[in-house]
DNA sequence: AGTTCCCTGAGG
DNA sequence: CCTCAGGGAACT
């Protein structure tokens, strides 16, 4: 499940290998996955690539003569370059590998690039994922785009803390609004009110100045040691090479139900926060 | 502000 | 068979 940290982990190993190709075909085999491009995949066709860079938890490639693309993974995307691509059926149930052919399998859409047999190849299980393609200026413009919250490792405390005491509702449900914060999902959510001993129910509004503070340093130093590690691969993510990350070790909530709580040993529990399982001490965290 | 729905695979 | 995973658009 892609938050910024994966996001930017597929960002720095795309950026090293597609930075300087030109992308000479495209070829769409699952059409949802360009729902609402403002124009035809095959508009990058002859480019070749100048940018490689994430906002949010979107990757843009951005081309010559101002076009580009933006690309969500949403829950099971997955980018990377393939050096042969043979289109093969989903895996079966018990064929749990993590080898080259899995890859191949759920490709949604690919662009073949000059100078080799090597393609940038889109797949997607779950067909959330979406790639928009078109001009950088049309890109922009996008609601999912343009009307994106501050990206965290960039705010600044004084700024997080008025944003977030002249909101209402559920800490969590903020936290995760792409709107008031872009890029923090579930997992980054839980974790992040874990360290700064906050409850996901708290009331936003409630929240003390030094209490936001100490939740955004938390975000900031979370996000970073996430991407440190290469992300957190607990059911689906691997980077553009096909590999796990290794956050996934240094969960101190997310997931634990039943299991003590790490700091003070009571019993980690589970609730629904706008339909989103959530981990939370209840001895540590208060509302 | 809160709920529903989209989708496929894993696990009970 | 059932439930769960979850980002975000669309809905109430």
């Amino acid at each position: 499940m892609p938050e910024l940290p994966e996001v930017e982990t597929v960002v720095r190993a795309l950026a090293r290998q597609l930075v300087g190709r030109r992308i000479t075909a495209v070829h769409v085999c699952h059409k949802p996955s360009i729902a609402g491009t403002p124009q035809q995949p095959s508009c990058v066709c002859g480019l070749r690539v100048q940018r490689v860079w994430r906002r949010a938890k979107f990757i843009r490639i951005e081309l010559e003569s101002g076009m580009g693309m933006a690309i969500h993974l949403r829950m099971t995307g997955w980018l990377g370059i393939l050096d042969s691509l043979v289109l093969s059926p989903p895996p079966a149930p018990s064929r749990k590998g993590r080898g080259s052919t899995v890859l191949q399998s759920h490709v949604r859409l690919w662009f073949e690039l000059d100078g080799g047999p090597q393609r940038l190849v889109f797949r997607d299980i779950r067909t959330f994922g979406r790639v928009w393609c078109g001009p950088v200026r049309t890109l922009d413009a996008l609601p999912a785009l343009s009307q994106l919250g501050p990206e965290p490792l960039k705010l600044r405390t004084e700024d997080f803390v008025q944003r977030l005491r002249s909101r209402r509702g559920r800490l969590k449900s903020l936290l995760l609004n792409q709107k008031f914060l872009a890029g923090v999902g579930n997992i980054y959510a839980d974790e992040s009110l874990f360290a700064a001993r906050l409850h996901p129910l708290a009331d936003a509004g409630s929240v003390s100045a030094p209490q936001a503070a100490a939740l955004l340093r938390a975000i900031k130093r979370i996000l970073a040691a996430a991407i440190k590690a290469g992300g957190t691969s607990i059911s689906d993510f691997l980077n553009p090479d096909g590999e796990q990350g290794w956050f996934q070790r240094r969960l101190r909530v997310y997931g634990r139900a039943g299991r003590p709580c790490v700091r003070c040993r009571a019993t980690i529990q589970r609730l629904l926060v706008g339909q989103r399982g959530t981990w939370f001490c209840p001895r540590c965290q208060k509302r």
